[in-house]
DNA sequence: CTGAAAGCGCTAACAT
DNA sequence: ATGTTAGCGCTTTCAG
């Protein structure tokens, strides 16, 4: 009743461990017949291949571990995680995956553990810039590693981001297009723990890059006290705050939001408050989804190339495994403004 | 250069390669001392204990492997994988993920290669209820496996499924509570290549169990002459049918769609004839997502355990592995219907 | 072209 | 309490 391994295959073909193994990989010296002969066998007998065992002796699992955070309101690291295991797959490699939901201690613990499983190599989402001893060199064996998303400075090691500096400055710009001076921004902090309106010390480069394009654009454009809440992730603070901002004598005529979280929190807001999307709020978020297309109006979005993103990421990530001396990269790409009607013009005063 | 074994951690703490191992596992008899200086050693020389080696010897590998389809205008699926892998963290397990995108011939090969790599056991989301040779228990080698969303007839294995049939009929009667009497159906159908009218074959169990659950509600209450689209699973197809329906001389007044890709459909095919929701059409919907209810007005939706239905699958899964005598079972998970205010009230006559 | 034997890193009987 | 030895299933020299 056990699994039949390589020596039933052997018996039950009549040769020795090593010809049926031969006659299985089809590698070295074997006969047609004998060869068909051991496929027959293992066939009839019901082999499966052991591919721990195999593992064991190559010194490889064909294995990448993939340390990512779940997000359900955008589908950027649903998507990406789609991406990465489907390309992985189109190369031979199946994905072990964990999800820290940004707990350093989980992603430290989830990388031991994926290292002590042979991972040939590991894609992270970095939940943090500043520590980052886990994801030394030393500490992983030279396993290779492909940083997605975020960078951290100080790690040797290949890693692929999204410009998105670049076009929230632009989101800026195109409501200051349309007259938009009195603007709020809306980012989700997750190093605060109630909403503030001081910049705190952001956490990971993208997000700190999503600031920097708004607050460039901002400069640029010379607006004129512009209102920034910085406020954790949790969706109902982040509602209550920008409530409590609407309620206000003069109230922010667009919000710029730092993910889809946020954006549906000033969605939720505007509804409770009979406000609607553009006439009385405008909006502008990062990371595209569906239904931001879809309802009525569709909502302005910096849209990144997640689809590129990750199969770069298991590419390069490859590449690395297959040539240790490859040099780490540095990868920004573009990403994209998305304008569909959630920005009102307020320059067409009649109305 | 290369990774130290716990030979070289023996070698270092000047024991035998046995003593080491008890020291590092913590298991038979052993001085405190020893240990420590054994522990102090694999430390000192960076050891990282190779589970790869542990899984050949032990005979399991402390992983499930994992078949799922990804669909990322939804979250079931998403939320899915994030409980079934934090569960299986929080039981010591990893998890090996493969995307199908509802390809049996890729649920095939994913089912074969987690096999050969020796997973403990599986989870799948089966692509289609009829063919089902590669479920076999034979064909798996007794491999634990749970299924879920759906369920395959003749499989000898644990499911856990949701009672869709009983909200989406529900639904159809709180739609006639409204007064609503011309109803249409879009259901996301796996098996046309246009949209049609006469249901077809349906491939998986939940698509039929909430078709079923429409019709038993449009017979229970009496609902004349219904229109049913089964449409590919492409949302441009599935608005192109919406809108030409819509443009006919009595459109249905609600809507009832079989996911979140074809309430999409609806709403994008409503926005482009400027029709709105719940004015001019009302909309239902299954599975949830968060935007379904931050937009104005929150659309009403058959909503689904997904968080109990993971946490359930690993939990059986685990109990499996444990106990190969345990019977399956089939675990048929209640939905809940959520109102939001996407049904117009057609009492009210007023407006 | 095929077989015998070694060994990947680990753990568990079996000795001592 | 510790060391010796065998072996998990596989691939790959090395002989023949």
């Amino acid at each position: 009743m056990k699994k039949p391994t390589i020596n039933d295959v052997a018996a039950a073909a009549g040769v020795s461990r090593a010809t049926a193994s031969r006659a299985l990989s089809d590698y070295g010296r074997i006969s047609e017949d004998t060869r068909k002969q051991v496929k027959a066998a293992a066939n009839k007998i019901g082999y499966t291949p052991n591919q721990v065992a195999r593992s064991m002796r190559a010194g490889n699992t064909k294995t990448i571990g993939l340390v990512i955070i779940a997000d359900f309101t955008n589908v950027f690291f649903d998507r990406a995680t789609k991406g990465i295991v489907d390309t992985a797959r189109a190369n031979g490699y199946e994905v072990l995956i964990t999800n820290t939901d940004e707990n350093l201690e989980v992603e430290r613990e989830a990388i031991q553990t994926l290292l002590e499983k042979q991972v040939d190599g590991l894609i992270v989402v970095p939940s943090t810039a500043t520590v980052h001893d886990h994801l030394s060199t030393e500490n992983r064996n030279n396993t290779p590693l492909v940083l997605i998303d975020r960078m951290v400075p100080g790690i040797n090691a290949t890693s692929i981001t999204t410009n998105d500096f670049e076009s929230c400055e632009k989101a800026v710009k195109g409501a200051t297009n349309k007259n938009h001076t009195n603007m709020a921004f809306l980012i989700a902090t997750s190093t605060v723990q109630e909403p503030q309106e001081e910049k705190p010390f952001l956490q990971n480069s993208i997000i700190e890059d999503r600031v920097n394009g708004f607050m460039s654009g901002v400069k640029l454009n010379k607006i004129k006290s512009p209102t920034w809440i910085f406020s954790p992730e949790k969706p109902a603070q982040a509602e209550e705050a920008v409530k409590t901002l609407l309620n206000q004598k003069n109230p922010p005529t667009i919000f710029f939001t730092s993910n889809n979280d946020m954006a549906l929190a000033v969605l939720r807001a505007a509804n409770k408050l009979n406000k609607r999307i553009p006439e009385d709020i405008s909006l502008v978020t990062v990371d595209d989804s569906p239904w931001l297309e879809a309802i009525a109006p569709g909502i302005d979005v910096v849209e990144r190339p997640v689809d590129e993103l990750a199969k770069l990421a298991v590419e390069k990530l490859i590449e690395h495994i297959n040539n240790e001396a490859k040099k780490p990269e540095k990868i920004v790409l573009p990403t994209n403004l998305l304008t569909r009607g959630s920005i009102k013009d307020l320059k067409a005063k009649t109305k």
